[in-house]
DNA sequence: AATGAATGAGCCTTCATTCAT
DNA sequence: CATGAATGAAGGCTCATTCAT
């Protein structure tokens, strides 16, 4: 599948085996989130193998060692951060269709959702790389963890499509089953080559919404997007 | 760059000091080739740094030492399947596009290159999965020397639209330069997410036509792609 | 050149990016002296490349791979090892004549040297062993470490020489170019050969300055050595 | 014990368990004394370790393998240089001084044995250099080889320091079980550090013969050398 | 004689992880 | 909470050596 999550965060320790329980309240300690976000700009740069407990301790300030009481493996570590991924991607994409005016087509709530998709994905850079670039490499155990998130964004976009062809607004040429995984996947590749140098984000969304004017039925006439979520 | 290169055999050695110093060309030993195949499967599948030497040997049915007899180092195979991956997709679809007859407008071209990528992309999957899936995250030496095939493919592509833009086919919505990173990136994608349970390459290419069928101005009618080239 | 220098120490840190940052310097936890101690042992009677990091180890003790918590790399340690057999015979030879008495002629302090050099060659056996018999032979990086403490030491027993020379103490039938290497090769030589059963290290010394006794002019009679340094 | 051999060539082959049983006359084949000059020329200036079968073969034009027709074992390669090494030097040393006039003094003798040992440690560089460098680390292997020639030169010298001083040649004041090793410890560690540079190996010679005036009981004046043999 | 190809043991080094303090 | 120190399992790579051709 392909695709990138999302969804507030809950709790989700899973219980570790040691200590690494913290004790926060139900987010987590400063530092906790500083180590992940150091995690993820190494991950998504270098890549998770490539990246060394040591060098994400180094850039928070601290010894290798200490990470540890903060979270149980280097995976568990990917894994939030991939869920962190999916789930916030989820949100933005969800928000953004549900707050469009009750009059919203099935493709006003795609569009909107593209849209919110890529801002998602460029705005939280460094976790929603990590996920794109490792998707289907990820060590099982991390995988497990976050497929429940990856499944129900996944679910989403179905529902999202499949009002669509209900509404007879999708082009019948198309094969349904490629459809979601094409979409995702064209907007989830843009984390390896867009370039602020290229164009804005909003260009970006502008772009791909003209070059996916193959979508739609030829009833309509090629749609001027509008729904700025976010 | 989100490309996927190809185009005939550069220098490129290394200079190795021991052994090891034939190489590709057009002979390879036997076990060479078999190696890289092997190897790029592994590379494919687990990753780069995830697959050991080990492994690849195993699969070959030899030491991990004798390996060394055919290559100077891990990052020395994974050069050479990157290049292959490139070269031959480069190949397939400037077969494709030439092959096209005299009167193919810049239109039939881009539809006959995008056929042939995504043929090619699926035709040689190990290899050309290992080349998109690290895309941007291979080592410095690696990519220092597959940069030349890459950055000729990519030329060509960039030259197919340019002609297409040139010609007043391509949609005036487009910001010209996201097209080509956005076309191959979405097909480079497949290589995630294709299965094929969900229909066979030639569906997935119709489809991906349909999809982009905003690239085309408004000039003309839809396209219904015809030629199969490859 | 062959000598065995000495002298306060240098930066020449080396820049390693991970670990084993701190080092040398006054404190050095006990293990890195241990190390390095059973280092120097291992390397003075198999010789370097002979030498397993693990064989050190496991006579400090430790896993093979501990030893990387304090040096960077096998190399290192034998860098500082020559480091310390270079400075501690320059210290060792330097102490000894400078206490002389004033009145102290240059024969007298070379006299004094040959005392204090081959004292502290054989008093410090593993670490001035491993420097004398891998002079010349030492890796590279290595080697430009340790040359600014060889070269001190060097140019002090040219001093020494020059000194007598200008005094007229010297036998004028010497070529003075040959001298100080055979002189101190001489020295150093007792490193493979020197066995306690064939007479103390006084004997020695004794024994050499009487073999050298040609080091002289004719103007003096034979010279009864005095100054018992160190 | 420190000394350096010699004798004549003889078979000594050993009855290796494999082939290498080279059919020559009673010298080895072209290729044989080729490749163990490459050897010496490499072992006496990188190492016995860090000297690889590959780097051989590469000076003598073949392949690896190959050299495994002419010998058993890198280290069968070190054991014949070795007694090589120690042989020719104690044939030039005997012949040196077997060649004096009669009337030679046991002192006389000994000085032409001081030059011609130097004439051939510097005549045969990469053989002598190669056995002076490695004395006391070589394997046991190759030491139980090289032992009974390295025995027979040592014993030569006894000799001749035990003729001069039953001769009352021999200064009273040095402590005779040093003698031969101190002696010819000098002379041999001239392999770590002479440069022609410097002087002429006549010119070592005579330094050396000066420097080591000592060595004579005060009855006779200072020894002008003479006997230049070889 | 010589080579191409492979073996297998071993080496240096890295790194996630542990744990007493 | 954090660190210093150590572990132990691997991993990439080297190299002497073998052997069929």
């Amino acid at each position: 599948m392909d695709t990138a999550d999302l969804k507030p965060e809950d709790p989700e320790d899973g219980g570790g085996a040691t200590r690494a329980v913290r004790k926060q309240g139900q987010n987590g300690s400063v530092s906790r989130r500083l180590i992940l976000d150091m995690a993820a700009a190494l991950f998504s740069h270098q890549g998770f193998t490539e990246t060394t407990v040591r060098q994400i301790a180094a850039k928070v300030g601290m010894q290798a060692g200490s990470v540890y009481y903060h979270f149980e493996s280097k995976e568990q570590m990917l894994g939030e951060i991939l869920s962190i991924a999916v789930r916030s991607t989820y949100m933005a994409v969800k928000g953004s269709v549900e707050s469009l005016p009750i009059e919203a087509t099935p493709k006003d709530k795609i569009k909107a959702a593209i849209r919110a998709h890529l801002q998602s994905l460029h705005g939280n850079f460094d976790y929603t790389a990590t996920n794109v670039k490792y998707q289907g490499q990820v060590p099982n155990v991390v995988e497990r963890a976050v497929q429940p998130d990856r499944e129900s964004y996944t679910e989403y976009w179905n529902q999202l499509i499949a009002a669509a062809a209900a509404a007879g607004e999708l082009s019948p040429d198309l094969n349904l089953p490629f459809l979601r995984p094409l979409i995702l996947g064209s907007l989830n590749r843009t984390i390896n080559w867009y370039d602020p140098g290229r164009g804005d984000i909003e260009t970006l969304v502008r772009t791909v919404l003209v070059l996916f004017d193959g979508l739609w039925s030829r009833a309509e006439a090629a749609g001027s997007e509008g729904g700025g979520s976010t």
